[in-house]
This record gives structure tokens, sequence and C-alpha cells, in this order.
DNA sequence: CGGATTGTTCTTCC
DNA sequence: CGGAAGAACAATCC
């Protein structure tokens, strides 16, 4: 599920306890995880962190020591970082979406793992496979984030919003799908899409092409508002999502449509309703959205 | 047991 | 060539 709240918190976590440690191991669990890559250990060892950041959903770990070297992580539907101090106990302890399937790792679910010179340990867990952990050069790196729309949380995102709602305008598909497309603009998931088209009164169903200027940039605005909204709470927790020290965001409670289906509208009381579009669960409400 | 599940990428069709 | 739609990826849970 992680969406861009979820992914931002995750980094704001992850920060202060990875920057400066230097990689004394990389230990690989699932080959796929690590894009297939024999030398994945190989290269990360001896690397000292210098930033980790995030473009979208996309986590980007960089390295003082070769500014050439990018570990990309994507967490997709079920990826999950633990950190693990030097005497092997889950920071914070917590639970995942097993309840008790992380008090000692690596568990069934650990596809990576990271261990820094002072023996704490940095675990990649991923229930469905979907994830990776994967180094890519800075040439590949700048090729990858090129491909990002803006973010609607970003403080300039004004400046460009015309620009994106006339690119919006012009497709024929449904404005979810749209929104949904990280290279129109990145961080909205399934999530913050239902939701932000709630606060905007459109329905998911309607066309770009017959939407208004105005329209569309109403929920492009909502959408940063959402996001921006659910970082102060330290994102979503719908099934699989919890922080780096296992604890779950706080937004659930403030989810206005998605996951509500059948429950009362907060507006009018109408009852929510839940269709599949594009192969998404898509919570709206039949009075409200038009 | 059938159907559902958060994201992205590939394939197929037009 | 390009956009749109749907399948595929894998492992659960209900």
């Amino acid at each position: 599920m992680p969406e861009l709240p979820e992914v931002e918190t995750v980094v704001r976590q992850l920060r202060p306890f990875i920057v400066g440690k230097t990689v004394n191991t990389a230990t690989t669990l699932h080959k796929k995880t690590v894009n297939y890559d024999k030398y994945f250990s190989r290269r990360l060892q001896g690397l000292t962190i210098s930033t980790i950041s995030r473009v979208g959903k996309l986590i980007i770990i960089s390295f003082a020591t070769n500014k050439n070297i990018h570990l990309l992580t994507h967490l997709k539907m079920t990826g999950q970082f633990f950190l693990v101090d030097k005497n092997n106990a889950v920071v914070g302890g917590g639970h995942t979406y097993r309840a008790n399937d992380i008090k000692s790792l690596p568990n069934q679910h650990s596809r990576m793992y990271i261990t820094f010179s002072d023996n704490s340990k940095l675990f990649f867990n991923d229930m469905r496979l979907f994830g990776y952990t994967k180094l890519v050069s800075s040439e590949e790196l700048s090729s990858i984030i090129t491909k990002y729309g803006p973010e609607p949380i970003n403080a300039h995102f004004n400046e460009v919003i015309e620009a994106v709602a006339k690119k919006i305008k012009k497709k024929k598909t449904t404005i979810k799908a749209a929104l949904l497309d990280q290279s129109i603009v990145a961080g909205l998931g399934n999530i913050y899409v239902d939701e932000a088209l709630f606060l905007a009164k459109i329905r998911p169903t309607k066309r770009c092409n017959t939407l208004t200027y105005l329209q569309i940039k109403s929920v492009l605005r909502f959408g940063g508002v959402v996001m921006n909204d659910s970082i102060k709470v330290g994102g979503t927790t719908f099934q699989s999502f919890n922080d780096v020290y296992g604890k779950p965001g706080n937004y659930t409670e403030q989810l206005r449509v998605f996951d509500r289906s059948g429950m009362e509208c907060v507006n009018c009381k109408t009852t929510i309703k839940k269709i599949k579009l594009g192969g998404r669960g898509t919570h709206y409400c039949p009075n409200c959205q038009k």
C-alpha cells in the first residue's frame, strides 16, 4: 500500500539511524529482491551512507564514498524496513501485518539485510516479492527520476499545476487512472486518489477530457492536502503498512471514503459505494461526487 | 474455494 | 508510433 506519505514516513525514520553508517555486509535472502545482481553485496561493501531521500514512492540511498552508486528501493505493496540494534533487538519492538513475526529477524519474509560496521542491521522484508532494493549508477538514477511527474506536496507545485492540468485534460482515460499515473503526478496511490476525488467532489469514473480545468486543479490541490495531512500523522495503516518501528500510521481514522464502502458519507450520510475501476477497488459518495 | 489486496510494468489491441 | 486497457507479478487473508 505505501504511497508517498508512507514512504516519506519511512525515509524520515530511517534517516537518523542509517546516515553516516558504513556497510559491513549485505546479505541477499531472495535474488529477485536485488534484481538478480550477483555482485550486490560486493558492490555495497565498505560504502558509507551519506543521504536517504525519496522521489514519489521511490527511496534513494546514496553514499559518501562512491557517488556513482545508489541503492533504490521500491516497497510496492508489502515492502517494509526494520531496524535492528547491535543486540539484535528490533528497535522499538512492534508488529507488522502478522502480529508477532518480527520478534526475531530475519524471518520468512526477510529478503535482504545490511549489517553495518557497528553491528546494527537494516532489514528489508517483503511478503509478496513485488518490491526491490537494487543498485544503479548516477546516470541510471537520473533517467529513472525524469520519468516522474511533479509532487502535489511540493511547495512549488502551484508553478506547474497549469501544465499538469493541461496534460490531464487531453487524456481520455478516467480521472482516477490519470491521477495514479506517476509520470503525470508523483506520489498518489489508490487510497489518496479516492480521498482527493472525494474532496474535489468528482467521480473517479469521470473522463479527463470532460472535466473543467478548475475541477482538475482542484483535485490536484486536494491530492497535496491529503498527502500532507497524512505525513503529519505518520501515514495510513491498511493491511500491511507499518513504520520502521513497527507502529501503524494514524491517518487511517481520517479516511473519508477509502475502505468505507457501506458506511455513511461524512458529509451527507449517503452510503459510500465501492466499484472496480481499472482493476482497483474504488470508493466514492454517489451523492457528493458528480 | 473463489475473490480480493495497497504498485508498477509489460503485453495486447486498436 | 502511441494511447488505453488489462494482465501479470506472488502470497496471503477473508
